[in-house]
DNA sequence: TTACCTCTGTACCGAACAGTACAGAAGTTC
DNA sequence: GAACTTCTGTACTGTTCGGTACAGAGGTAA
């Protein structure tokens, strides 16, 4: 139901969407407002009244993204033991790295990895998320580590860190242009590292 | 010994090693040429005189770069076993992390992860290195396999770019400003995946 | 129809970008 | 000394950058 005024002729949805695929291919820095009104389909001011400019864009495209591409990880999240938690990340990654048609890699990786002093705070903002994802990922480990899930002694901060850096260097690979299938057989070495199954493995020291 | 005409008036490897911690901070894309003459003390013909323009100079960078704070990844082929190798490797990128002054993460990793369309031949660059790192490591690995180091049915190249994607992200999570002792202990975990001393341990499958 | 409101396209802003022409400075060789 | 060669600083090139002023188009509400 359009207010007064002139409606807008884009669907904010969709624009948004393309750009996410054009930060997610250039990143921020090698992203120009050129590139993004090109690919949205829309005019320069269009862009300012719809999402406020070029840094207030990238945020909100990082929120869709976390929400479209990202949605595995809060799924795995929810998995009953932690070696599934693992393992639905892993593979949820795999899965999101094999989609065709779609830029290579990790915008939350690759998307303002160094930038510029002006933009500091946006590589900022993307750490900061990223590790906040780290700490979900703990306090989940945490919890099995209470519920007798993972072996008692077991240091469920350090195991989230490795994972999470292991998703983030599979997805540095993936920019690299190594293909899910061999990016497959390095998160099977990485998942053996959080025990599996109740009590039957030993705690990592 | 001078040859005919003015001499320069600067250090060239001096110059060199000032534009390396410029773009490790800024990457390719986010380093200006004003910031990089400003760093390095000299003008810009001298610049492009010196070095060729600003691709030119940052390919000089990173080889500088390997050179320098990659030496340990030489020095690590050398041990006379995979799990010693895996170790010199984890150990020295967290010492070179470890270094104070200097910019957070890696060069390679996050010099030019996503740029805009005219740079991506730098990109490519980037990550060609890091595969034939990778390429270097697995071959080092099919040896061990070969000497009995490893255990017969372990897939070196899998082994290798496990690790690699280890390093690569722990780049990156050290460009979000994590400390190496934090860093340390998730490389520990990395550390299990390669088997270690004789044949002691089983195979990986 | 009239009044009002919001979006769209053009055309522009100053600033920064990578790269270079050119004149003069500072050396060497003869 | 003169001739030659190379480097340095200033000033400039055209292009692109992110962002915006403004006029007109296209709607709603009375």
């Amino acid at each position: 139901m359009p207010g007064p005024g002139r409606p807008r002729e884009f669907d904010r949805t969709s624009a948004l969407d393309a750009a996410v695929r054009v930060f997610w291919r250039q990143g921020y820095e090698g992203t120009s407002l050129r590139d993004l009104t090109a690919a949205m389909g829309i005019g320069r001011p269009s862009l300012y009244a719809a999402f406020g400019g070029k840094e207030q864009l990238f945020r909100a495209v990082v929120a869709r993204y976390r929400e479209t591409e990202m949605a595995y990880v809060r799924a795995a999240l929810d998995r009953p033991t932690a070696h599934e938690v693992a393992e639905a990340l892993l593979h949820g990654q795999l899965d999101a790295l094999r989609r065709p048609g779609l830029p290579a890699g990790c915008l939350s990786v690759q998307g303002a990895a160094a930038v510029s002093a002006g933009n500091a705070g946006v590589a900022e903002f993307l750490a900061a998320g990223r590790l906040a994802g780290e700490a979900a990922l703990a306090e989940r480990f945490a919890r099995a580590v209470d519920e007798g899930d993972l072996p008692p002694g077991t240091d469920p901060a350090a195991l989230a860190r490795f994972l999470q850096v292991v998703l983030e260097g599979q997805a540095v690979h993936a920019a690299a242009g190594v293909g899910s299938a061999d990016l497959a057989r390095s998160a099977e070495l990485a998942l053996r590292a959080v025990p599996a199954g109740g009590r039957r493995r030993r705690a990592p020291r």
